[in-house]
DNA sequence: CGATGTCCCTCTGGTGTACC
DNA sequence: GGTACACCAGAGGGACATCG
């Protein structure tokens, strides 16, 4: 049921892989290849080529390009006036669905963001994080945030005036884990509030998430539970009550089947 | 206190169908 | 097309015992 198998961040709402800056050769290329995440490009000076699904876009500075996972794209700077970019690479469940409000997608890759240095500070502080020693991934992660909800604030008004009513659902829904986690809630108890039938409310979850709402809610368990562990006061019983279980035992069970690992070897691990 | 195993009832996901 | 409902197989998880 699960595939967190070959690394346990595949799960997690949004995680930085890698991030970094570029000055390019004139003529600087990469691919055609493939990624196995999502990467987005951010053009700070100079121009150069992006190639996609048989299109060619000509950018230059304030404009930023989206690769998806498995796509295969080509990229490449231009001879008199190479550009100098930025970029991160990133992957979670919920990296597809905030990338849609932010009006990007494989057929729409292409963003422009020309209202200040927000974003250009957001990568400058990503790659400075990148260095830490300690909670560097944390804040990487709460960058990335920032950078995309920047993205989807000003992706003219696509978000909310574009927002389909099953996406509305499926942000409600997950409003809804990420507030109730800690109680014994229900897939039942999550339609309900919604308004939803429970089957319907799966279906969508499945179309949009890839992954069935108790998967979802699970997860997000415990990757709370492994937050909640780095905290040597709190014995497993109390973490597991923190994540919604009132017995030790089932969030053991469950933990080992999400992570692989037993909750206390993760301790011992991390 | 936490891990492991077993039993058994409940809940969930998936599917087909019907309604608007 | 979007949504609700009924149904069923299988997974989840609570209870209990045992062990380290």
């Amino acid at each position: 049921m699960y595939d967190f198998h070959t690394n346990l961040r595949e799960g997690i709402d949004l995680c930085v892989y890698h991030c970094g800056m570029e000055e390019c050769e004139p003529g600087h290329s990469y691919g055609p290849a493939v990624r196995d995440h999502f990467l987005i490009h951010y053009i700070l000076d100079g121009q150069g080529k992006f190639h996609i699904d048989g299109k060619v876009y000509t950018l230059h500075k304030n404009q930023g390009f989206l690769i998806c996972p498995d796509i295969v794209t080509y990229y490449e700077a231009d001879r008199e006036n190479p550009w100098t970019y930025t970029w991160v690479g990133f992957q979670g469940i919920k990296a597809e669905m905030y990338l849609k409000y932010a009006g990007l997608t494989r057929e729409n890759p292409i963003f422009t963001y020309d209202k200040g240095d927000y974003v250009k500070e957001c990568f400058s502080k990503m790659i400075d994080a990148s260095k830490l020693k300690r909670g560097g991934e944390i804040r990487l992660q709460g960058l990335l945030y920032l950078f995309l909800s920047e993205l989807i604030e000003t992706a003219d008004g696509y978000a909310e005036a574009g927002e389909k009513q099953q996406e509305v659902y499926i942000r409600k829904a997950i409003q809804y884990i990420e507030m109730n986690y800690s109680r014994d809630i229900s897939v039942m108890e999550l339609a309900r509030h919604i308004g939803l039938d429970r089957s319907y409310l799966c279906s969508l979850f499945k179309e949009y998430l890839k992954v069935s709402p108790r998967e979802y809610l699970i997860k997000y368990r415990m990757d709370k539970a492994c937050d909640l562990m780095k905290n040597p006061s709190l014995s497993i019983s109390d973490v597991a009550r923190s994540v919604g279980y009132s017995d030790p035992l089932g969030f053991s069970k469950m933990f080992k089947k999400v992570k692989g690992c037993s909750p206390k070897k993760y301790r011992r691990r991390y």
